[in-house]
RNA sequence: GCCCUCGUAGCUCAGGGGAUAGAGCACCGGCCUCCGGAGCCGGGUGCGCAGGUUCGAAUCCUGCCGAGGGCACCA
């Protein structure tokens, strides 16, 4: 790689130079930036100007010295010092020609790391199934499937979890809220509960039970008529589920239910567990984590007075459970309206001897739905709100997920669904495409003229000397990093923001320089930039979950003629 | 009251202690008989406020102001 290579070399200028500089040693760790400006080089590093701060001396001084004293490399065509004592390293861009060569030869591997043999559970979406997904999940399913992607790009073994619920209050009301509607199809005297569901949804689900079931589900006693209800609709709700994320471009590997956890047992073991480790506290009547030990504000109860355990008894039964399977490291993604939930989940896994710091949990600010500029108010139990599937339906998957992974999950967000879906034309996510369809474009004309591509080793990458030529060379390189970074700073945005750049220096590219053109060297060189820069715009996309046309139908919103 | 997140251009948002703080949209003006004009080129305004740490702060710390969220034997 030319960064150790670099790091290197410096570190090496900086050994020789020591001895005139004084007392204090060089930086243990030389860091290489890219620069902000291409005026500034290839690569640049700061190690002067924290060295100059021990020695006591003038940082510019001491880039200097190091400059004086750089070895002789042939990668190195000059180097500079610069603003507060910056040292600048010119590359020969016979760096960026490897570097494109290499890329052609990992081609779809290009940017992914190699396994590192670790597994990782990514745990998203978890909605109960009390109804279809609602815009109110977009974020959540866009950011844990593209983590999940990230992360496996980054080498991780990655598991994608879904958990729910299907005992609770919350199951019990949309059960007799099933079952209301099922008996008022049939013409029999019910009513959905004060605080049921109260959406029409709820109607179709008990259709649907009737279409599948028949009328006779009705005379079944009581009990077992509303435990056949809630298991039913819950069924019907989990498909309608599973097919709004399909949509999406989300699939899970495994589907885990909290009623498991009870039943294995695991409950009354993490209980057990805790109080071994003197974190529970018996009082009235209820068992309670002392989650204050862990920083939480106040106790939690896990097991109620009346016996049940709490959501969060579960949680610790969960966390057992997730280790207890072999991952190195979980992710959980929550909106933020769990940040409370944050302290004391971590607080159980470390004192049920858990490294705390394996359980990463991924809190997302929330999602301003907009319609023509007036807030979407959204309430699943009214039955007044956008369901996932509307909102594809009207923006699609490819515009909604880009809108959602462009900005950092920590950011509160905007998504005027008119304008994502109106306006598609400021939406970044075509103009990425665009530059992709456009690339298999050219290199379809270069087939249609009868230019076969020659095997990148054969090719003389070296006449790519055109400024932009070294402008989209120098981005395509630095793939690998970005994913890095994208992903170990949970930055989604980074890649949408990485790709637009992309798209935007081929499409600089593409102006200056014509592709298949008459010199038969340089378009065989054009042809595999063009390639390997389409690579790197499907990779970005792909980790994104958005799709990678090979060309684009022309816009209706075209025709303003 | 306590806790979490946020406050950057007219709007939506990027900016991992570094050089002149960026992009898209919006607005104005240009672009080759040629590989896709959903493109390219040019035009300008801003880090909520006050301190602190640092050679250097949009970035780290403290306080204040403002916005969202959370503080159940609910899920």
């Amino acid at each position: 790689m030319i960064e150790e290579r670099l790091i290197a070399v410096v570190r090496e200028a900086a050994d020789d130079a020591s001895a005139e500089l004084g007392d204090a040693p060089p930086p243990e760790k030389v860091e290489l930036t890219r620069p902000p400006n291409k005026e500034f080089g290839d690569f640049s590093t700061n190690v002067a100007l924290v060295w100059a701060s021990r020695l006591g001396a003038k940082p510019r001084d001491v880039a200097q010295a190091i400059v004086d004293h750089l070895p002789q490399d042939p990668l190195i065509e000059r180097a500079e010092v610069a603003g507060p004592g910056f040292v600048n390293l010119f590359v020969k861009p016979t760096w960026l020609h490897d570097a494109i060569r290499d890329a052609a030869i990992e081609a779809e591997r290009f940017g992914r790391a190699e396994p590192n043999g670790r597994r990782v559970q990514v745990e998203f979406v978890s909605a109960n199934p009390t109804g279809p997904l609602t815009i109110g999940h977009a974020r959540n399913a866009a950011i844990g499937d593209t983590l999940a992607r990230m992360l496996e790009a980054t080498g991780w073994a990655v598991e994608r979890e879904y958990y729910f619920n299907d005992a609770g209050g919350q199951m019990d009301r949309f059960g007799a809220s099933v079952e209301a509607r099922y008996l008022e199809l049939l013409g029999r005297e019910a009513g959905v509960p004060e605080d049921g569901y109260h959406g029409d949804y709820v109607t179709d689900i008990a259709r649907q039970i009737l279409e599948d079931h028949g009328p006779g589900l009705a005379d079944l006693p009581g009990e077992e008529r509303f435990l056949e209800m809630r298991a039913n609709g819950a069924g019907i709700a989990m498909g309608w589920i599973r097919e709004t994320l399909a949509a999406f471009g989300v699939g899970f590997d495994t589907y885990m239910h909290e009623a498991s956890l009870s039943e294995l047992g695991e409950i009354d073991e993490a209980i057990e567990r805790l109080r071994d480790a003197g974190a529970i506290d018996d009082r009235d009547g209820a068992v309670w984590f002392r989650s204050t030990d862990y920083g939480d504000d106040k106790d939690r109860v896990v097991i109620r007075s009346n016996g049940i355990h709490t959501y969060f008894g579960a949680d610790c039964a969960y966390v057992i459970d997730k280790f207890r399977r072999g991952f190195d490291h979980l992710v959980y993604v929550w909106g933020a309206d769990h940040h409370g939930d944050v302290v004391r989940v971590k607080g159980a896994a470390q004192a049920l001897g858990f490294d705390s710091d394996a359980v990463e949990i991924l809190i997302y600010q929330f999602v301003s739905f907009l319609r023509g500029g007036e807030p979407v108010k959204m309430s699943k139990r009214a039955g007044a709100f956008v369901s996932l599937g509307e909102l594809i339906d009207a923006v699609g998957t490819d515009a909604a997920r880009y809108h959602l992974l462009m900005f950092g999950p920590d950011s509160p967000m905007n998504f005027d669904i008119d304008e994502v879906a109106e306006q598609t034309m400021e939406n970044p996510v075509y103009y990425v495409q665009y530059a992709h369809a456009r690339i298999a474009s050219i290199l379809r004309r270069g087939g249609e003229q009868g230019i076969g591509l020659r095997p990148v080793d054969d090719v003389e990458l070296g006449l790519l000397t055109h400024e932009t030529e070294l402008d989209l060379m120098r981005r395509i390189a630095e793939l690998p990093q970005e994913i890095a970074n994208a992903t170990e700073l949970r930055g989604p945005q980074r890649l949408t923001r990485y790709a637009e750049e992309l798209a935007g220096l081929f499409h600089r590219f593409y102006g200056e320089c014509k592709v298949v053109g008459d010199d038969a060297e340089l378009t065989q060189a054009r042809m595999w930039l063009c390639r390997v820069a389409k690579q790197a715009l499907a990779t970005s996309l792909d980790l994104l979950g958005v799709s990678t046309p090979e060309s684009m139908e022309r816009a209706e919103a075209n025709s303003d003629a």
